[in-house]
RNA sequence: GGAGAGAUGGCUGAGUGGUCGAAGGCGCUCGACUCGAAAUCGAGUGGACGUUCACGCGUCCCGUGGGUUCGAAUCCCACUCUCUCCGCCA
């Protein structure tokens, strides 16, 4: 959610920075809404002062013996024009929300206009591993090597499921325990929430009403507001955590992380170079999640992706950093980076984090703010999250970038101790 | 799922139609006293919106949404949540 104050005070300016992301932005009608809507509240409460202060008398008038019939059946007119200007003040008001919910989030300075075409290679790491032989697809390695059932799961779940077998299971799971304790070293607080969320929690996030379709729905309420759907990503149970609180200042930063399934429709979103664990219905991830001041944001959004960075390194997977340009950040989002892994078999990269700066607008839209001190007013606060990571771009990364001759798959040093073994072979 | 009780400011707790945005207490902030602290005393202490250069002023908010009334924390209706008891179930 924007600021109408500053829609108001410098229509252009904001404009000009959403067009970096919107194909067209008019504020005309808006700004009209909004000029009757405070001129309706100026003219209503002079009404309404008047009726509270004749209101006040009449007990002391009565006393004194007065007639204050007149008075009352003025009084009830009076109270008409109030409940009639109070019922065009709320239509006017709901266009107005309406509006500004459908906004996205005003891009940062040095995001890049335009869409993917626009994003920016920031850093690299590691390189593309020149294999002596042919290298595999992580389907055909999961499915020799017995890790993952992609048949049963789409028997089971549908298209667009898995199971993670035996080792496979480990591995996914060791890779979990390695992102949680890292997060742990770092002083995150660690978080299990509600997989089932409310309608609001979507609204907070930005999520919805835009996406509101791309998620599972669990109840099929009539009204929109009742329902409730399984989260997409736990940024959205995190978000919704602090919806409605005044918080400290010294408690800024909160700093926390989550494991969460996260569970995504996908409609219409599969692509044949896509098959496998790339875009499924029902994935693994770990989210980092940040409050902090608007003055600390910046600061907390670097140190996210160098978190997630971190964790994709002490894999040893070839990796590199993108900002995203203005199209292609979410539309609570006004500044982007993703950490996106090689996967051979695409020659692509593949995100794996997608770490973000919310700046206000997910504070406004969950009404979640601050105060610095006892007496100062409530500001909004800033929230920022990354993944912290997603395990499905991450275990083909590391079936296919560490693949070697005769299928078998060396585990990452860090995933030893979970496993249990050095290396995935077929015979197991 | 059934029955009952409740929802008031940071907390506690009064208030059942007329200066109640809300007594009292606790907490917190500032000040006085003190070498300092405690105790004590004094003052202040919610949010949203609108208006104003500003001081300020106005409107709205006592779970949420409606209704009755000249006037609602207080009366009526619906809903939500919490607690207790019973049933059912992991």
């Amino acid at each position: 959610m924007l600021d109408i104050n500053k829609i108001r005070h410098n229509p252009e300016e904001i404009k000009r920075a959403l067009l970096k992301r919107m194909d067209s932005v008019d504020f005309t009608e808006l700004l009209e809404w909004d000029a009757q809507r405070r001129n309706l509240i100026v003219l209503n409460e002079e009404k309404k002062a008047k009726r509270n202060k004749v209101s006040d008398d009449i007990p002391g008038l009565k006393k004194q013996g007065v007639d204050v019939q007149g008075l009352i059946s003025e009084m009830k007119q009076l109270s008409n024009e109030i409940k009639e200007n109070d019922n065009i003040l709320r239509d006017i008001e709901a266009k107005i929300h309406n509006f500004l919910s459908a906004l996205p989030n005003i891009p940062a300075d040095d995001v890049l206009p335009g869409g993917k075409e626009n994003n920016q290679v920031i850093r690299e790491w590691g390189s593309k591993r020149e294999f002596g032989f042919t290298p595999k697809h992580h389907v055909d390695l999961a499915t020799d090597l017995g890790i993952v059932d992609y048949e049963r799961g789409a028997k089971i779940g549908g298209y667009g499921f898995w199971v993670y077998t035996g080792i496979g299971a480990l591995m996914e799971w060791a890779l979990l325990n390695y992102f949680i304790t890292e997060h742990l070293k770092d002083g995150y607080t660690f978080m299990l929430p509600p997989h089932i969320l409310t309608y609001q929690c979507g609204y907070t996030a930005g999520q919805f009403p835009k996406f509101v379709d791309d998620v599972f729905k669990v109840e099929a309420s009539e009204e929109r507001e009742n329902m409730q759907f399984i989260l997409p990503t736990a940024e959205t149970a995190l978000i919704n955590f602090h919806r409605g609180e005044i918080l400290k200042e010294e408690e800024l930063p909160k700093k926390y992380f989550a494991y969460t399934p996260c569970y995504r429709k996908e409609a219409g979103s599969h692509r044949a170079e896509e098959r496998g664990m790339i875009r499924g219905h029902q994935f693994n991830k770990v989210e980092m999640f940040q409050y902090t001041t608007p003055e600390n944001s910046e600061i907390a959004l670097e140190e996210l992706v160098e978190k997630a960075e971190k964790l994709v390194r002490g894999l040893g997977l070839h990796h590199r950093v993108t900002k995203l340009a203005a199209k292609d950040c979410s539309a609570s989002m006004g500044k982007t980076y993703d950490i996106e892994v090689w996967i051979p078999s695409m020659n692509d990269y593949k995100e794996v984090s997608s770490a973000s700066n919310a700046y206000d607008y997910q504070a406004r839209r969950g009404n979640i703010r601050f105060r610095r001190t006892n007496t100062s007013k409530p500001e909004f606060v800033h929230t920022l999250n990354a993944s912290g990571l997603a395990t499905s771009r991450i275990f083909p990364a590391i079936l296919e970038q560490y693949q070697q001759e005769d299928g078998s798959v060396i585990v990452p040093e860090v995933l030893r101790k979970w496993v249990g073994r050095d290396i995935l072979k077929r015979e197991e």
